[in-house]
DNA sequence: CTGTGTGCAAACATTTTGCAAGCAG
DNA sequence: CTGCTTGCAAAATGTTTGCACACAG
């Protein structure tokens, strides 16, 4: 994983090359998803924002453009994660897929290169020239199979 | 696949035991997700329900309620389009993933019991007990590809 | 300075809810 | 008849836009 420095400068290159500013608000934005390396919503990621950052004063209105901004140029990837809605995470990793827990909401990652391989395959035979996909494995994870003694706290 | 009929004895089984009436609208919503063996969006139900059976006078209001009656009975099934949204499909066809073009947007669907199992297999070994999951490819569709000399009409 | 970025409020799009009237059983 | 169902309009939700002021470069 890269360093939040590195990718710093990769953002503020992007801004640069199309002319818009590095400011607090895209900063405390950036650096919030990069240290909080989690599946944000919208409101989840101004609300983180707005409590580490006070005194950037940020506004929904900014995360949603600083959110287009950054998926625009894949720096942030969303995800619809059916019932929880649009979610993004941080796009400085490698390809992966989501299991998500039923019960908790809890989004696992993880990589399989033989599924990526079939996909391709399949898309292939299709004549389809494939050039994303998304799987998302829904079920109940390990504590909450545990845990259902009644126990919803 | 099974015939209309029998699928829409299901249906008023499956509202009798709801203590649920059988209407018009009701029926109406019904035969054209049958018939239209697509993936529809609500409005685009709505509008086609309103062309195809002007007299039932249906309203948005009743296509989602009815949508959500049949989805949380697995009569139809939801799912999300990215960008395309929400949509719905008849449920009463085996499982199967979805093969999407980013141009046309047409909807292939397609089955692979090796992935299937491969997925299985992945959220085993992270102690998820899986209920289901969403698989879709995006890419170029064949006529999309051989259409790309600006043939955008 | 200049022009982009910002927060706010208003506008939007989509979905849900309250309600009085309609109709299935 | 009874009470579930309906369409309408209003409300709620999530997201985008218009605007005047702020501020990065």
């Amino acid at each position: 994983m890269r360093e939040y420095k590195e990718l710093l400068e990769e953002f503020k290159t992007l801004l640069k090359a199309n002319n818009l500013k590095f400011t607090k608000q895209r900063e405390s934005i950036f650096k919030t998803l990069f240290e909080y390396d989690k599946h944000f919503s919208p409101e989840d990621l101004y609300n983180l924002v707005k409590k580490r950052y006070p005194s950037s004063n940020i506004g929904i209105t900014t995360v949603y453009r600083t959110l287009n901004l950054l998926e625009e140029n894949k720096l942030v990837t969303s995800i619809s994660f059916g019932i929880a809605g649009k979610k993004y995470e941080f796009g400085h990793k490698s390809h992966h897929d989501h299991l998500i827990c039923e019960v908790c909401g809890k989004i696992e990652e993880f990589e399989d290169e033989t599924i990526e391989k079939l996909q391709e395959k399949i898309a292939k035979m299709r004549g389809f020239k494939m050039t994303e996909h998304i799987m998302q494995l829904f079920g109940i994870c390990k504590e909450c199979q545990e845990n259902k003694n009644g126990d919803d706290s």
